[in-house]
Order: structure tokens, then sequence, then C-alpha cells
DNA sequence: CTGAAAGCGCTTACAG
DNA sequence: CTGAAAGCGCTTACAG
């Protein structure tokens, strides 16, 4: 055995070699082509059940791993998921995304996450530099992006899956609810506790801030109680701090407010926060609802009325769709509606 | 021109062309060899200034977009940058990740993150999954893994940037700051403000909440009035529920704690909204205090007084650093502290 | 149901 | 400073 190696530099100096157990290699322990082996272990058409057995125990045995890299420039379709989300500090979308990974990752792709802070120009970025990497598919948030961005996604005719809203045309898959109906029902809600002076305190003003805002309009205009001047939409982004200055500011400007819709959870606390800093009393004066019952709602004092969203529920509904799209699948239902719940604490 | 299709099927046939630009089609733009091409992209050592130019412009000029896949293939090397953190729910981490994609992704880089749930055994699956995309580097959350998972870093030969705690080891890169030290500095703000009766409460109880519990320590014993009843040490996930839980039942069985140091704001701040429920006076009648400056801390009743942890400049100094690593530079710094700052607020 | 050949799009290792 | 050849580890498209 020893005597090849004085033969063989030559030969030795061109290879390349990474260490890698590679499919050739199970291919040999297996007895078979290599071109078998590789449709054993992705159980590709007819091989005899023996034979996959027998390559699986190789692999096994041999401790290999398939190269992504390798399969993804043969195949023109790499083991990538590219999710695109807007925040990752709203807790919202992180467990979204731990729901999309649960489903994606047993099943052997890998989510390459993308925020895109609400800009489309931004999505438009990751989206042409992700589309590089050959994902298989994608996940995105909502509807709003750019021309090209739509192009892009279009003209790849890759998989898609759209998260958080829904969306009544056929040619686009989604799992969401109806932001809309959701706003609709929680200003339903405080119209039903008696109160009349009703403001929407909405930031960051995205699609879904908005389609909220519909909801609450249709509500008011239906009860004959809309009033322009109590809808607050500021751009700035989301959070405590900004739930506290507008909470201020807006009773400040309408002390006959008698309840406040706050576009998301943050706002809202830090509503509270500064109705305890100004002996204002909730729900008594004021009262308080949130969107989407993120951590610490709960513990509020009161605690927080709000629409709890099965952020969940839709990321795992979301990658089980993209798998299915992806396995090539047909009659996949196109538009999947998770609903909402409203939930009734103190605050209201 | 039409007169070539009805001659070339066979040979068409064969090929599997995805449409896509390619680096030879580059080349033959740029009237130079496809290696060339290569090189001049990729600035690798030299390359005539003016072939530079003209093979850039070239790809420019055809929207060349190199395959990550072949890349990767061809020099065993990604442009992915594993990144493992515990938590995407914390926000922390989050504000890690941000920076250290600001700075990976204009440098070509993507980050494959991964979430290990506090869990050695998810780390390890997460790590070999990872690995066989060859990835180019490693950012890591602090040292605490699994041997394999140790053996598999190690192995690898990769770059590898620990992230939120330090390390004298010189075979190690780490960038963060002393989580005891900080610890100490807390308690000892505690101390100086007169109180006696010190409390320390950790959730999750990672490597870095029992650093902080060792300043902790260092500072009562070193005061003479350290306490070993007084170290509340739970393993459940750290919220605003679970401090709201924990400041209660220890306010219960020791009615004379006059401070207690949270582990993390989260607890802490749910610590100050359960002091509000039950009419406990902060801090006359016990002082509060967390760790991380998380949102909402500076809007809480009273304000609470933390350490702000300088998780964005960690992120964005460990990517820069691995990116002098992955370009195999020398004499790269081992060990940055960034250092921390304590905030003193209304709580303590 | 199985296999020999070619190719995916790049870069490494040698030469010149 | 530039290039012709080979190879990275897989899968596709044809055959049998």
């Amino acid at each position: 055995m020893s005597a090849d190696s004085p033969v063989e530099p030559p030969a030795e100096r061109r290879r390349r070699s990474t260490g890698r157990v590679t499919l050739a290699d199970v291919a040999k322990a297996a007895g078979v082509s290599p071109i078998t082996a590789s449709r054993a272990l992705r159980r590709d058409r007819g091989v005899g059940e023996a034979l996959v057995e027998k390559v699986k125990a190789a692999a096994e045995g041999l401790g290999y791993v398939p190269d992504p890299a390798a399969r993804a420039l043969a195949s023109s379709r790499s083991s990538h998921v590219a999710v695109l989300v807007p925040l990752l500090t709203n807790r919202l979308f992180v467990d979204l995304l731990e729901a999309v990974q649960s489903v994606l990752l047993p099943a052997g792709y890998q989510s390459l996450i993308g925020v895109t802070h609400y800009d489309v120009r931004e999505e438009e970025l990751l989206l042409r530099s992700y589309m590089a990497h050959r994902p298989a598919g994608l996940i995105l948030t909502g509807f709003e992006r750019s021309e090209s961005g739509q192009r892009l996604v279009g003209g790849s005719g890759l998989p898609c899956v759209h998260v958080m809203e829904i969306s009544p045309a056929p040619e686009v898959y989604c799992v969401g609810f109806s932001q809309q109906t959701a706003g609709l029902a929680m200003t339903r809600h405080l119209l039903e506790r008696g109160r009349r002076r009703v403001a929407y305190v909405g930031a960051q003003l995205d699609a879904r801030v908005m389609q909220r805002l519909e909801g609450y309009r249709e509500a008011m205009q239906v009860a004959g109680l809309h009033d322009a001047s109590l809808e607050w939409l500021d751009p700035r982004r989301s959070s405590i701090a900004l739930g506290a200055e507008l909470f201020e500011a807006l009773l400040a400007r309408h002390p006959d407010v008698d309840a406040i819709f706050f576009c998301n959870d943050d706002l809202a606390q830090g509503g509270l926060l500064a109705a305890l800093r100004l002996g204002i009393q909730v729900p008594e004066q004021v009262a308080v609802a949130g969107f989407n019952d993120l951590e610490g709602s709960d513990q509020m004092l009161p605690p927080l009325t709000t629409v709890r969203t099965p952020r969940a529920q839709i990321g795992a509904h979301a990658a089980s769709m993209l798998l299915a799209l992806m396995r090539g699948e047909r009659d996949v239902p196109h538009n999947v509606d998770v609903g909402y719940e409203l939930v009734v604490r103190g605050s209201t």
C-alpha cells in the first residue's frame, strides 16, 4: 500500500480534494453509481428499496453530508429560502420567523433572513442579492413593494408566499388575516362599550397600519361618529416612548377623547404608562386598546385590551405552503385566512 | 440567423444553460480570459489597472452577478457567515444582529442566522448543518458550548469571533465586556445608595447571568453583606411576567429586602409593574435595577436604573474583526473590551 | 429500475 | 502580469 506514494505525486498535486466525504465515496461503498446514490438519497423516482437502504447505510457509515453548493450549482436551485420581514425589533416578526424556521429547517432548508426596515428600496436590494443565491423559495411580508422588486419576484418564477395579509388575487399565495376587519372589530368593541370620541393612533404607516385605519373609519362612519381630526398618523417608528408622547399630545389637543385605539401594542403600552404618569384614569376617563398582543400587555396597569394575531400559526402555515409549492404540488390553496382574536382586558 | 436553428438542436439539447450572464460572457465582452476576469472582479493580485476597469465595465454592462454556488464549490468557501444567537426574542440580540448585518452585507457576505434557544444541543445541530454550507466565518455568542460543538468549530479552522463576553485566552477572538465587572458595578451602586439587603434575581441562568451574579457576590462579600438566601435563581425564560412573579414572591419571603438587582431589564420592568400593582414604593421601600437598557426601561414608573450594554457596537466590531480574519490579516487584536455604562434613573 | 457522459459557473495550481 | 487545463461535488438529460 505504501508502494503507491512514490509514483502518485504528479497526479496528487493536481487534485484539490477538500477531504470531504463525497457522493462518489458513498456510491463506491454501496456498490452503485453516483447517480443512483444521488437518487436514493433524494428519494428521487424509483430506486429499488433494497438499494435505497444500502446507499443510506453507506452514507450514514461514512458520515456523508451533501454539499449544498454543488447541489445548487448542478440543479440551479439552492436549499435556501429567502424570508423578508420589515423589522426584527417588533416581536411579531420574530415569532413569525421562529415558526418559519421550525418548519423549514427539519425539511432541509435554510432561511436567509432579510430586514427591509419598511423600505421598498432596501427590500429590492435584498431581493436582488438573495436572488443571486438561487433560493428555492421566497416568503415576503405583505404586498407592498417596488415595481422592479415585483418584477424580480414575478420574473424569477420562484414559489413565493406572502404573509400577514390576505388577498383575493388567485395568482398569489398568502397566509394572514384581514387587518381591516380586525381594525373594524376593535373599534366596534370600543363603541359597544359606550365610547363616542374614539381616536386612532398610527405610527410607521405601513400598509397594515393603514388597513386597520380603514376598519376604524368604517366602524366610526357607520356609527355616525367619524371625525377625521381624531386620526393621528405619525410616520415615525412605533415604540413605547412614541406611544407615551402621542397619548399626551392627543389628550392635550382633544380632552374629550374617551378611547384611543393604538395600531400596535408598544404604542398602547407607552400610552398606558403616560396615563399613569399624568394621573389619567384608564379606562374611566379614556379607554386604551392596542394591536398584536405583545409581551407585557397583560402585565400593564390596567392590562391592555388588544387583538391577538396568530403570527406563529401564520409562519408555520406559510412555510408548509411554500414546502408544498417547492415540491411542485398542484392545487395548493392560495389564500389562507387564519383569523385573529379580540382579547378584552381591563383597559377598555 | 434563423438558419442556425434547424442545425443546432442536438447540441442545444445537451446544454442546461440557466440563462444567467456568466463570467465567460464578461470575459468575452472584455476581451480577456475568464481567469483574468475572475481575478479582476475579485481584485485578486496584480491585474493591470486598465484591464480591471475594462472587465468591470463589461460586468456592469451585462448586469453580471457572480454565482455564489459556483464560487463556493470552486473555492470551497462560501459567502455565508453563520451567526448564532441564543434568542431573537431578546432585543439585545436583535440589535447585535442588525449591526452585524450592516457590516457584513456591504462586504458581500450573507448571514445565516441560527437561534440556539440557549441549548447546546440545538447549537450543535445548527453548527453541523451550517458547516455543510462551508461558511466563510462564524460569529458565536459566548463560550458555552458542547464538547463536539467546540470540536466542530476548532476542527474547521474557520475564522470565528465570539461576542458578548471577553476572554484572556490568546487563541480565541472575542468582542464584549466583563459581565462580572458590570454586575459588580451595579451592586456597588446600590450599596452606595445606602442599600443593605440587596437581592439578585436571575432567570434563564446562562453563563452571562451567572457572571453578573459573580460580580454581585463579590460586591456583597466585600461589603460584608452577602446572604445566599437573597440570590434568587430561576431557570425559566426571562420575561416581564416572570419578573413580576419573582418580585412579589421575593418580597413576600424577605420583606426586609431594600433593593433588587434583576439580571435583565424585562424582569425588572415586570418587577416595577408588580410594585405599582402592590402599592410598593420604588425606590423608597425597595430600589430596582435591571441590565441591558431595553426598550421601555426609560418609560417606566419610575424610570429604571440599568446597565447599558453596547450591543450594536459589539456586533459591528465583531463583524469587522471577522472580515479582517477572513481576509487572512495577521495580528488582529484578540480580545476587545467595549465596556458598558451604568445608567442611573429614578428606580434606585 | 440503473448508468456513462456532460455540464452547472466558478477558482486553484501550474506555467509562461 | 496573463492564460489553458483541470477540478470542486453534485444533477440533468439521454439511453438502455
